[in-house]
DNA sequence: AACGATCCCTGTTGGC
DNA sequence: TGCCAACAGGGATCGT
């Protein structure tokens, strides 16, 4: 699934195709995948149309592109989105829902099965509607300090894993990478947010520091159903590096016990009833 | 305000 | 073997 790793390792290839270049004939052929423009695919081709990009940034899951002209391009790659860049000369994947030519004549398309993710336009105002004005600081870019973290979470009763989730005390995280820094913590993902101590908020961000730098440095996760792909058609090699994500029933690598799976906020979140504890 | 439930969607999986 | 229900989950929205 894509969560923050795989975005930034697309925002990545993605700078490398449109930074500083203009979109030539865009195709947007799901309403859906406009949906956030009144999903009508119309006004996003209208709008981004002959736009010069800037350089791509990301806030959380949510991919940014101010255009030339004031407005911004935002993508989020839900469940199963993926960018692909080529040379637009093969045959098109199935689910393709965006399509631009560049103006140096590569490619860029959007892939997207289950339609979660989006492809928008928005002036300054739409922008402040979206989601992402209500994301937290960047897990990776600009992660919070302890003092901060423990601030936003004071008095908070929801369990630690819903408000990882949440994207507003942090944003970047989703269930893969929840799972994963909550074990490498210690932490039961059911503690109540306000009660963790500064010393395990403390662990829990540098849980996060570690799991997000690996993932990344192995081009991401890639699991076996709907993979997640990098634009260039690769599949990430973090899989193998997942301690407690889809394991359980599973002993645990560090202790033994078994790996256990409770559901949180309608998400299954694995946790090894050993090492982690409230 | 905080929190939980529900919905969207389709490829894959597991049970019968 | 084949069919179909269940499952997966990021974010928006709604009800409590």
């Amino acid at each position: 699934m894509p969560e923050l790793p795989e975005v930034e390792i697309t925002r990545r290839h993605l700078a490398d195709a449109i930074d500083g270049r203009r979109f030539m004939d865009v195709s947007v052929r799901h309403p859906r995948t406009a949906r956030h423009n009144g999903g009508d695919p119309a006004v996003v081709e209208q709008r981004l149309q002959g736009r010069k990009a800037g350089n791509v940034a990301r806030h959380g899951k949510f991919l940014v592109v101010p255009l030339d002209g004031g407005m911004t391009m935002v993508a989020h790659l839900g469940m199963s989105g993926r960018f692909r860049i080529d040379d637009g000369l093969g045959p098109e994947a199935p689910h393709t829902h965006f399509v631009s030519k560049m103006d140096d004549g590569s490619v860029v398309s959007f892939i997207d099965p289950r339609t979660f993710g989006f492809v928008a336009v928005f002036d300054e105002v739409e922008l402040e509607s979206t989601g992402l004005a209500r994301l937290g600081p960047d897990a990776w870019e600009t992660p919070p300090s302890v003092s901060d973290l423990a601030v936003v979470l004071r008095g908070r009763k929801a369990p630690i894993k819903a408000l990882l989730l949440d994207q507003g005390p942090i944003a970047g995280l989703g269930n893969i990478y929840a799972d994963e820094a909550l074990f490498l913590a210690g932490i039961d993902p059911r503690t109540p947010g306000g009660e963790l101590t500064e010393d395990q908020l403390e662990g829990l961000l540098t849980a996060i520091r570690l799991v997000l730098a690996g993932a990344i440095e192995k081009g991401g996760t890639s699991l076996d159903d709907l993979a997640y792909l990098l634009p260039d058609g690769r599949a990430g090699e973090n899989l193998t590096s997942l301690q407690v994500y889809g394991r359980a029933g599973e002993p645990c690598f560090r202790c033994g016990e078994i790996i256990d799976k409770v559901v949180i906020r309608a998400r299954s979140s694995h946790f090894c009833p050993g090492c982690q504890h409230g």
